[in-house]
DNA sequence: TGGGTAATCATGGGCGTCAATGGTATTGGC
DNA sequence: GCCAATACCATTGACGCCCATGATTACCCA
């Protein structure tokens, strides 16, 4: 399948350019957009990524809801109005939006974080300082996962 | 599929005429119509914007509904006779129509809202205070969206 | 096992191209 | 013949593409 795995730091220069980790390229090169999509976080201040098969994801699953529906509405303009295409150049770079990098406060390195079937950009220090939460959380709470059945070759 | 996805900000001219998104010019571009479908919406101060297969996808649901009931009569006279085809020149603008114009109080700007399957276009200042209502609500409500199984390439 | 080599990846900067925009000309309808 | 819609053209500014470079890693062979 491919996952967005481990945490990447890098550079972002004077243009407002940064490269894309190769293994999360490779992930994606499968697809058919070329690139990343990238929304502001509702929640936290950092940056949200995926590709685009799992934007259509999201699209499907919103279906669930009628069209016109406020649900629909609320999720669409968090999301699919926030969401910005940004193919990358043929060295692997994309271009980070002004307001993206507001957000996220970007300056020097932005890391880039794996979560899975998406990932997230930071601010390094900020990532960290979340990072040390979520696990002294951990040490308390020792939260759980419900494993699924392996799904069978097919 | 394509989606619309982000919001763009473009100019409208002293003519009426304003550009659509290359992007969204672009997923509209396999379709049978070269142009966009637009109609005001009837919840908000904004105009919906659709390509056609969206409009027959909308007839076919209206299917659901028996033919000549109260359901049907509605949402015809809302969208279907509402709905204009306005189709782009060969530089990518459409020409608005006045009441479009009149219905989401547009002036010197048209911000084209991405929603996954459609697109809405809003007086930019309007939108930015509808995206930040959303925005305020999502921090406190935390909004969920169950995902779909990936549709496995069958 | 260690050194050398080649390939890959991250980074920096210059240049060309295309999209957005504004204006003018032309065509067709009333 | 006037108004409006559309096609044509010209400008500019952002973004995408190309080059070159450095550094790290992986690989190969002695």
């Amino acid at each position: 399948m491919g996952l967005f795995l481990s945490t990447f730091v890098n550079k972002v220069d004077r243009k407002g350019r940064v490269s894309v980790p190769a293994t999360f390229r490779a992930t994606l090169s499968a697809q058919s957009f070329q690139g990343i999509i990238a929304y502001r976080s509702f929640t936290a201040a950092c940056v949200e990524g995926c590709g685009m098969d799992f934007m259509e994801r999201l699209s499907d699953s919103t279906q669930s809801f009628d069209a016109f529906s406020p649900e629909q509405e609320d999720i669409s303009a968090l999301i699919f109005a926030d969401a910005r295409q940004l193919s990358w150049d043929p060295e692997g770079r994309i271009l980070l939006p002004e307001d993206l990098i507001d957000h996220a406060g970007l300056s020097e390195n932005a890391a880039f974080v794996g979560k899975g079937q998406t990932f997230q950009i930071w601010q390094p220090e900020a990532y960290k300082a979340m990072e040390a939460e979520i696990r002294s959380r951990a040490l308390k709470n020792r939260p759980t996962l419900p494993l699924k059945p392996k799904t069978g070759g097919a």
